[in-house]
DNA sequence: TGCTAATTAGACTAGATGGTCAACTATTCA
DNA sequence: TGAATAGTTGACCATCTAGTCTAATTAGCA
């Protein structure tokens, strides 16, 4: 009963969108509004305020787009090193394509969220935390799984994923400041270069 | 001749600190001016804008305190490992300070700012990238000599630094989302599992 | 078909923000 | 001592922005 609206996605498509290509801060309902093509009534109609959208958008963004991809990528069915090399290769093809459309390489929406926000809106970080949280789970368990066949020396599977996430959102956060995707490019070497596994990692399918 | 004033130098400062202890993009004008105690007037004598403050503020902190500390750490008197280890655990001295100061680890400024502004402002992302290439040389030059004296493996300096430089600043930035100092106290051993030096590096001076 | 709830349009307000300006004050040096 | 110079002040304006409110519209359902 009522009228159906996809009003609702669009401004978190928009929110999203727009924070990721310019900041968070610097993004004005209006201007998601204009991007959704939505109105100012109809925005305030589904969300109480900017802060409550974007933890919505991300809440989207890990469903709609992180969840799935990190299912398919760090499937146990997948070679444990490969897991981890295949994913950075598919943020690399993320980044050099947005390069292409946009012009520039916009690194990890939730990673420059997460900083600019981080002092100041509690909800917001919170969420952001939760996000990575969820991604530090899929690589604990790869490095767990590559620890218990020997494919790398063991270790503390929660501290090598601390030095794993921190290299590759620093070099996203670089590569945004720099504009440089050939960084990320070289993120599986980088990160090869810590993990050191015993045999070559086996390299992905040919399509 | 004409009066004198400080006025100049509390505005950078203000300017650095608020962007910092929140975001470049959410620090308004007149925040920056009372946190100086300064007039709007005053502010729009000495500089043209937000951004061109910001520039300034820039320059200021690498001649007041980057360069002073790095030219400090890096000392060619200092063992090559040594200067970097000793580096980060100055990071971790600042960071932790400032966590018990505002409750909060604030990460590196410059890096928050560049995040920030990299798709936007020119001017500003151009002087943070600026400042990051003046600070990748003492890396670059720890490393050559490290290699030089076979203290690691021979490896190509620059491919190093932008793994370090990744790590540094990624954990810098997971510090401040997670307002957790910890990361940080972590980063030389991090490093050094990267580095790998053949030999264990001579541990600093207890003071 | 018409009822009803879901959604939208858009005008409106109050306050924040960037930016200007002319008058004012302090300092220095000739 | 008294210009000339360097810096300060606070009022002022136009614009932008978050947030509100009401009347109109539309889609699902009986």
């Amino acid at each position: 009963m009522g009228r159906t609206s996809d009003a609702k996605e669009r401004l978190m498509a928009a929110a999203l969108d727009l924070s990721w290509e310019q900041s968070y801060g610097s993004v004005t309902i209006d201007d998601i509004c204009n991007r959704a093509g939505v109105k100012k009534g109809s925005f305030y109609y589904f969300f109480e305020s900017k802060s409550d959208l974007a933890i919505a958008a991300l809440e989207r963004l890990w469903l709609e787009e992180w969840k799935p991809a990190l299912d398919a990528q760090f499937s146990p069915s997948v070679d444990p090193i490969r897991r981890i090399t295949g994913y950075l290769e598919s943020i690399y093809t993320r980044q050099s394509e947005g390069k292409v459309k946009s012009g520039r390489v916009l690194g990890c929406p939730v990673c420059s969220l997460g900083s600019e926000v981080g002092t100041q809106d509690g909800k917001l970080s919170a969420k952001v935390r939760e996000l990575f949280g969820r991604k530090k789970k899929y690589f604990e368990s790869a490095i767990r799984d590559a620890v218990a066949e020997g494919l790398v020396e063991p270790c503390d599977p929660a501290e090598k994923v601390a030095t794993l996430a921190g290299l590759v959102e620093g070099v996203l956060v670089q590569s945004r400041i720099m504009n440089d995707p050939e960084l990320v490019r070289r993120l599986p070497a980088m990160v090869l270069d810590i993990l050191r596994p015993k045999t070559a990692p086996i390299p992905s399918a040919r399509p």
